[in-house]
DNA sequence: AATGAATGAGCATTCATTCAT
DNA sequence: AATGAATGAATGCTCATTCAT
C-alpha cells in the first residue's frame, strides 16, 4: 500500500511537472527530458506510467476534466434555482481557469494542438460538460424562467463559447487581470439574454 | 509583368498547397518538403518566398485575415441600422469559415497552437476585427437599441467567443453539418441579450 | 566500473574513428554519419560524447596535445645538456608526426581550416610548446653554448616553423618518405645556426 | 577590346571580392553569392568566369603566386651576392606577406583546407619558388660562402619553414604587429647557420 | 520498479550550379 | 554577355522510445 501510493505520487509528480514544462514551453517544446528531470525521476521512468508523450496530455486533460465535471455537477445540485446555477458555473468556470494559470494555458492553448487530438479526447469530455450546460438551460425554459426558443445544445455551446473566449484572453494577455472578477459582468451578459 | 505575375502565382501557389496540408496533418507533422511537392516547386524554392516555415504559418494568418476584415468593414458600412450591423457580421463570420474548411481548421486549430505565435502576430489581428464589432455595439447603445450596461470590448469579446465555438464545434464535427445556416439562431440569440 | 570503462572506450572509438575518416576525406567533407558508422555506434551516440561536430576536432587536438607536450617536458627534462635537449626535441617531433599518419594530416591540413579555429584554440597550446622550446634556446644561451642575440621566442617559433614544415612536406609527398630519417639533418642545421 | 579589358576588369574584380570575403569568412563560410554581391555581379556571372567556386580560390593562388616568383627572381638576379640575394628573398617575403593581409590570411590559413588542393595545386608552384631558393644556397656553397653539408632542398624547405612560420604568426597575432620589421632579425638567424 | 545509455528515424535549411530569358 | 529565379542534394542535430542492467 506505500508501494501503491508511492507509484500514485510518481505519477501524480510526472503530470504536475508536464503541466509546467508544457505550459512554459508548448507540447512540442517540451521533450520528455524535460519532464523526467523536473519531475526527478529518469527518462525511462515515464513510460512505467504513461506509453507515449502524447498520453500524458491526454492524462493531464481527463484529470483536470473530472475534477472540472465533478465541481460543476455539484454547484448545479446545490442550488436550486436554473438561473443561480448558471450564474454558478460561469463563476466556477472562470474561477477554476484563473486558479491555476499554467493548467489553464495547457487547455486554453496547448490542447487545441490537433485536430486528432481535439477530435478524439477532449471533445467527448466537453460534450459532458456542454450536457450539464444544457440540462440548465432546458429546466429554465421548461420553468418559464428563460426564453423558449433557443434550443439548449446551441445555447450550451453559446455560454462555453463566451467561458472559452475570456479564457482564452486572460491566458494571452497581461498577467494581472483578473479574470474572476468579470465574473458577474458575463453572467449578466448572458442572462439577459436568456430570461423571458 | 509576367514575371510579377508567376511570382505572385507562385507565392500563392505555396501558400495554398501549406494550406491543405497544414490543415490534413497539423502544422508539426507537415513537413516544407510536403508543401513543395503539393505546390509543384522545389524544396528551396520556398525559401525564395518565405524566410521559415513559421513565416508561411503567419502569412496563411494575414493573408485570411486581410480578407476577413476589409469585408467586415464593407459590411458594416453597407448596414446602417446596429442591428443589422451585427446580424450580416454574424453572417459573414459563419459563411467565410464555412467557405473553405482547410483554412476554418487552420484558423480554429492549427493557429491556436502556440502561445509565442497567438501572441505576437495573431492577437494583434484580432484586436483589430474585435474593435469592428465593439464599435457597433457602442453603436446601438448610443442609438438606444442595445442595453446600455455591457461594455462593448466585454461583448464583443462575447460574440466573437460565440463565432469563434461555433467555429470550432463545426469543424470538430461531421462534414455534412451546415454551419452558416445556424447564423440566423445565432443572431437572435446574441441580439436578444442585447437588445434594449 | 565496466561501464565508465566501456564510456571511455567509446569516446576514444568515436575519436579515433573521427581521426581515420577526417584524414582521408576532410574535415568539411567527413559527415558525422561516417564517423558514427566506423565507430559502431548510432549516429545520435555521438552527440552523447560531444556537443558538436566542431568540437570532435578540437578534442582530437587536445587529447593529441596532451601527450605531444608531456612527452616535450619529459625529455627535456632526461637531458642536462642544451644541445641534447634540442637534438632530441626535434627528434620526438619528427618521431610523433611520422608515427600516425593520419593524426599528422589532421595536424599539418585540417587543422588550419579555420582561422577562428587556429585563433581560439590551437594557438594556445602551441604557445605553451613554443615555450618549452624557447626555455632551453634561452638556456643554452645562458650556459654560453649558444649565441646571444637571437630572441628566444623569435628563435623558437623558427624551430617550429622548420619542423612544421618538414612535416607538411611529409605528409604531402609519397608515402616512403622517411621523416624521422631526416632527424639528424635538420638538428644539424638548426644547431649550427644556434652554437657560439 | 573594351570589351575584353571590361571582361578582364571584371574577373579581376571578382579574384578581388573573393579574397576578401574568403579572408574574412573562410572558404567553407563564403557562399558563391556574397562573393558575386561583392563583385557588383550577378550569381551566374561568376561561372562565365570561373567553372566552379574551387577554381577562384585556386586563380587566387595562381595570380598571387606569378607575382610571388617573378618578384623572387627578379630580386635574385639584381644581387650578385647569395648572401645578399637571401637576406633579399628574406625581406621579399615578409613584405609581400604584410602588405596585404587578406590575401595573407588566405596562403596561410585557408589554402591548407584540403589534403587535396595542396596536393594537386599549390605544392607544384611552392616547388618553383623552393627551388628559385635551393639555387640561391647551392650557388652560396659552391662559392664557398656557406657550410658545404646542408642539402640545399632541405635547407631551402627549413628557410621556407621559417617564413611561413613568421607569416602565420603574424596573421594570427595582433594586428599591430609590424612583420616586416622582423625581417633583418630573421635573415640574421637564418645566415648564421648557414655561412661556413 | 527504476535507470539512463543507446538508438536511428526524421527535417528544416543552405547553397553551388544551371538555364531560360 | 549577363541575369537571377529555380533547383534539389546534402547534413548536423534532436528526441521519443527501448532495453540491458
Amino acid at each position: 500500500m506505500a508501494r501503491a501510493r508511492d507509484n500514485g505520487h510518481k505519477r501524480e509528480r510526472i503530470l504536475d511537472a508536464a503541466v509546467v514544462e508544457i505550459a512554459q514551453h508548448g507540447y512540442y517544446h517540451t521533450t520528455v527530458a524535460m519532464i523526467a528531470r523536473r519531475a526527478g525521476v529518469a527518462d525511462g521512468t515515464i513510460y512505467l506510467y504513461f506509453h507515449s508523450k502524447e498520453e500524458i496530455l491526454v492524462s493531464i486533460f481527463d484529470r483536470a476534466m473530472d475534477r472540472f465535471i465533478a465541481q460543476g455537477r455539484q454547484e448545479v445540485e446545490q442550488q436550486a434555482d436554473p438561473l443561480s446555477k448558471l450564474r454558478d458555473i460561469v463563476e466556477l468556470h472562470l474561477n477554476l481557469v484563473s486558479e491555476d494559470r499554467d493548467l489553464a494555458v495547457i487547455f486554453q492553448v496547448e490542447l487545441r494542438h490537433s485536430l486528432h487530438f481535439l477530435d478524439l479526447f477532449s471533445r467527448r469530455r466537453i460534450r459532458e460538460y456542454l450536457e450539464v450546460i444544457a440540462g440548465v438551460v432546458a429546466e429554465g425554459q421548461a420553468a418559464g424562467l428563460f426564453r423558449p426558443e433557443p434550443e439548449p445544445l446551441l445555447t450550451a455551446k453559446a455560454i462555453f463559447g463566451v467561458l472559452d473566449e475570456m479564457a482564452t484572453d486572460w491566458v494571452l494577455s497581461a498577467r494581472n487581470t483578473r479574470l474572476a472578477g468579470k465574473a458577474a459582468a458575463v453572467a449578466d451578459l448572458l442572462l439577459s439574454g436568456l430570461r423571458a
